[in-house]
DNA sequence: GTAATTGCAAATACTTTGCCACGTA
DNA sequence: TACGTGGCAAAGTATTTGCAATTAC
């Protein structure tokens, strides 16, 4: 079995979620989509949309939210977006107001410093952030 | 009258909006919150309530978006929420993931260097970013 | 065996639009 | 006068939940 796929059921279980086929797929699914992705847009994938419903999907992407194995996402649209926290994935992104085209940030992360200061000086827990940059793409622009 | 809000009708009209009363009523009530609000929150307030219709506000608030003079942000809330793009604003934001808080961080930005690296790397237009914190506040961890 | 999980369907929440009356330029 | 704007109501889209059947542990 794929490594990272071991792992991401490993978090899982020790979080408390019982290994089923939906999970499984699900986690699969999020591994192959390196950009956030939508519910709908994961309902629709090859092999959700014929394993399980969206609801499950739904209800498993708020257990692994809880759990801090996929984060969700804003992104202006009305959908909201997701993707698992992996260490190696880039977490900033490109987006184009146009055509809602979603690129990854290739660039170590300016905010890490601000970060720290902030989690010091207000002493919030669990801190994290969402940096998100957006305009028209060449492509729209044209 | 208020320059802060002669200034906003002036930005309207430049942007081809009419001076109605539904205008000038948003921007006051946009000009009296910081924070960023959404769309019901607008509806609520004391101003706008007995004045204009949620549809009209949604539309103003699109129009006012499109004219650069509002923006709107994710936030990771169900509802969008919307704020003055104005100079002496700040920006970026800390939410607390458990009572919804938005506090306004003040520091400087410090995605500015890699914005315009961005912008000369990828060549998109009219480019402009969003920065959030997410954390439990202090009062909520207790 | 017990409790978590799932599918289906229904309910919510928020957003968006149509249409005609109205007010601004 | 002409056209953007406003109010009201209805439709649209995404999210969220209830409940009985199923499955993992």
């Amino acid at each position: 079995m794929n490594t990272e796929l071991g792992d991401l059921i490993d978090r899982c279980r020790t979080a408390g979620l019982r290994r089923t086929k939906a999970l499984e797929v699900l986690l699969v699914t999020l591994l192959e989509n390196e950009r956030p992705i939508t519910l709908a847009g994961l309902a629709e994938s090859h092999l959700l949309s014929s394993q399980c419903d969206k609801a499950t999907i739904y209800r498993l992407l708020h257990r692994l939210t809880d759990a801090g194995i996929v984060r969700r996402l804003g992104l202006h649209e009305r959908a909201a977006y997701f993707t698992l926290i992996l260490p190696e994935r880039r977490c900033d992104y490109l987006i184009c107001t146009e055509c809602g085209t979603i690129s990854l940030v290739d660039a170590p992360c300016p905010v890490h410093d601000l970060q720290n200061e902030i989690r010091s000086k207000t002493g919030y827990l669990n801190l994290y952030h969402e940096l998100e940059f957006f305009g028209t793409c060449p492509k729209c622009a044209a």
